[in-house]
RNA sequence: GUGUUCGUAGCUCAGCUGGAUAGAGCAACGGCCUUCUAAGCCGUGGGUCGGGGGUUCGAAUCCCUUCGAGCACGCCA
């Protein structure tokens, strides 16, 4: 199904070619003066220069032939040359029944669907999640599913960070308090166990009192660094530890993902990308791509268009170790190679943003992918506390996710009892978790992604305004009269949207009609903040209707299974597009 | 220092691929519950879009400049 605003754009340009200009002035947008209009167009202003003819002239020349036109209800042109339009209410009802009856209510289909590989994660292996992973799991989360809905094929990755000296501390850290497992037995040949000599608590005891202890230790500190060394070499024992590692942790990630309504397709992490880094390295330096430098060996990636200062991209540090970029480097390798990508999109800190630029001018340089595979990296911005500084827990330290998700979950459950008597406790709990996770996505999602936000607790979970909360109290009012009217015994099968009959119900329907575009629009520039003001709006739009309209009170059977009809479809729209943001409704409130 | 992002109402934010009178929410003030959830709806006040210049019939939006803030700038990830 066409986009509304495609649809009529082609009936004006028609309209201006049957009076012998380009049909693209025809161009139509949704009116930025409701008071006088529903959708305009600014074509004629823009085509009186050529045509060399004072734009209200052609404007006119327009109106009058769009006139009796059964899309429109109003054309009209005003002073300089805008033409101001109505949509006809009968035409508009087409459209609504059309959109009900469609998956996807009449989304047009992607005409060039694209495979994607999303990089939103970024979790250490055995650290908990802390508040620096909330941003590109909401974030990432919201732009897969929206990216996935448009009918592109979406791959989540976690990458989680497996490589790295946290490993080294782990396995050391075992060793000094249990030294005789097998693990640590040089002269051990037999299978390693299958169930690992640990627990979860246990890693996330004994790493943070490993970091804290090698700062202090030197000795134990290289023995880490030796042992992650080992491991990244291939060592078998340790190799055996870092999968009992990864598998504990992955565990708890899907739990703790899991409580955000996060979730992957791939589990990988750095250490997938290691096979691909050794031949990486070897061509870079046989195809002269890479130069040592100052010992280290780079790749240079500024080019003549430069504006800034780029400094080259660092492959391997002079002690021969691997860096950020070599495995991300390899992770594009890898991906190519299982996925073969049209698009990959890191949702990361956008103060990373000079390393990906480097990584993407290295892979494209080095003809690792495609010329026209899209590399994408959408820096998010910080997440501020009520005094614009970096969110920090009371005594300045990083605050656990699970305990910001606990701290949501407490307000919420005060605010749900607070406001009305509550006569099922276990129903008010469950619902605190539904609305508090609603409240801390919509207040992170409805920013601009890129932006530095402030992070405010009371106003979030808020139930007036532009908040989550307020969006699902709106649906469960809509549910709650579409479970009265089927247990009133009514039913509106076979019924159809009649023509609306208020300017509350026709705005209602146009806003419903702007579902396509908006959600397009949404997709192309990866903007899940896109979603949140146009539900917020349909909100507001819905509310107005309803306090105009007394539904169950309407005695024409047609009419009012006419309304029933339009308010699931706004139920609908709005439960999806809050899918699409990553939360859902509860059914009461 | 170089680069980059940003600066819109008291506060938090939209709008930025140029269009008509710059929009929301919160806060303030005033209305609306014997009727589908008042966690709602309706209304009032509040702005030289940081300053200056330019391009254009038209600029919050594009360009230049200036002030202010954040961030990044080779061996951490």
């Amino acid at each position: 199904m066409k986009k509304l605003l495609d649809e009529i754009s082609a009936v004006v340009g028609q309209a201006f070619a049957d009076c012998g200009y380009d049909s693209s002035f025809g161009k139509v947008t949704v009116s930025n003066r409701p008071d006088l209009c529903e959708y305009q167009c600014n074509g004629a202003m823009a085509c009186a220069k050529e045509a060399h003819k004072a734009p209200f002239m052609i404007a006119d020349e327009i109106a009058e032939k769009l006139n009796g036109n059964e899309v429109f209800a109003k054309v009209e042109s005003v002073k300089p040359g805008f033409l101001n339009m109505d949509l006809s209410e009968k035409f508009l009802a087409e459209r609504i029944n059309l959109m009900a009856k469609e998956p996807k209510f009449g989304l047009e289909e992607n005409k060039n669907p694209k495979t994607i590989v999303i990089d939103y994660g970024g979790p250490n292996v055995a650290k908990p999640l802390h508040i620096g992973h909330l941003r590109p799991a909401i974030i990432g989360e919201s732009i897969k599913r929206i990216l996935k809905y448009t009918g592109n094929t979406v791959y989540g990755d976690i990458h989680i960070g497996d490589w790295g000296l946290p490993i080294g501390l782990l396995i050391t850290e075992l060793r000094r308090r249990k030294p005789d497992l097998c693990y640590f037995d040089d002269a051990y040949t037999g299978e390693y166990p299958s169930e690992p000599p640990f627990t979860l608590s246990d890693l996330e005891e004994m790493y943070p009192f490993a970091s804290a202890y090698s700062k202090e230790h030197e000795d134990y500190h290289q023995e880490a660094m030796e042992v992650t060394s080992k491991m990244q070499q291939g060592n078998r024992a340790y190799r055996a530890l870092l999968d009992h590692i990864l598998k504990l942790s992955f565990a708890d990630l899907k739990i703790n993902y899991g409580n955000l309504n996060v979730d992957f397709e791939l589990w990988l992490g750095e250490s997938n990308a290691q096979p691909y880094i050794p031949d990486m390295i070897k061509d870079l330096e046989d195809r002269h791509i890479a130069h040592e430098s100052d010992g280290a060996l780079v790749v240079d990636v500024a080019e003549e268009t430069d504006k800034r200062e780029m400094p080259p991209c660092l492959i391997r540090k002079s002690d021969g170790a691997a860096l950020y970029a070599t495995t991300d480097i390899g992770t594009i390798m890898m991906r190519v190679h299982d996925q073969n990508p049209d698009e990959i999109i890191y949702v990361v800190d956008k103060r990373q943003e000079l390393h990906f630029m480097q990584v993407f001018r290295v892979v494209k340089k080095a003809g690792y992918v495609k010329d026209d595979m899209k590399l994408v990296h959408i820096g998010f911005g910080t997440m501020n506390g009520k005094d614009g500084k970096p969110f920090k827990t009371r005594d300045g330290g990083v605050m656990r996710l699970s305990e910001l998700l606990k701290d949501i979950e407490t307000e919420m459950y005060n605010k749900i009892v607070n406001n009305h008597p509550v006569d099922d406790d276990e129903e008010a709990r469950k619902n605190a978790k539904i609305v508090g996770l609603a409240a801390l996505k919509y207040g992170d999602l409805s920013n601009q992604a890129t932006k530095d936000y402030v992070f405010d607790i009371d106003r979030f979970t808020s139930f007036e305004g532009n908040t989550g909360p307020y969006l699902l109290y709106s649906i469960v009012r809509i549910k709650s009269i579409l479970n009265k009217y089927a247990s009133s015994g009514k039913s509106a099968n076979g019924k159809v949207i009649l023509p609306p009959g208020s300017k509350a119900e026709k705005d209602l329907m146009l806003a419903l009609a702007g579902f396509g575009a908006m959600i397009e629009n949404a997709a192309a520039e990866y903007a899940p903040h896109k979603v949140c003001a146009y539900i917020y709006e349909l909100a507001n739009i819905f509310n107005h209707f309803y306090h105009e309209t007394n539904i169950m009170a309407e005695e024409d059977p047609d009419r009012q299974a006419s309304y029933i009809l339009l308010l699931k479809l706004t139920k609908e729209v709005l439960e999806t597009a809050i899918d699409l943001l990553g939360f859902e409704a509860p059914d009461r409130m």
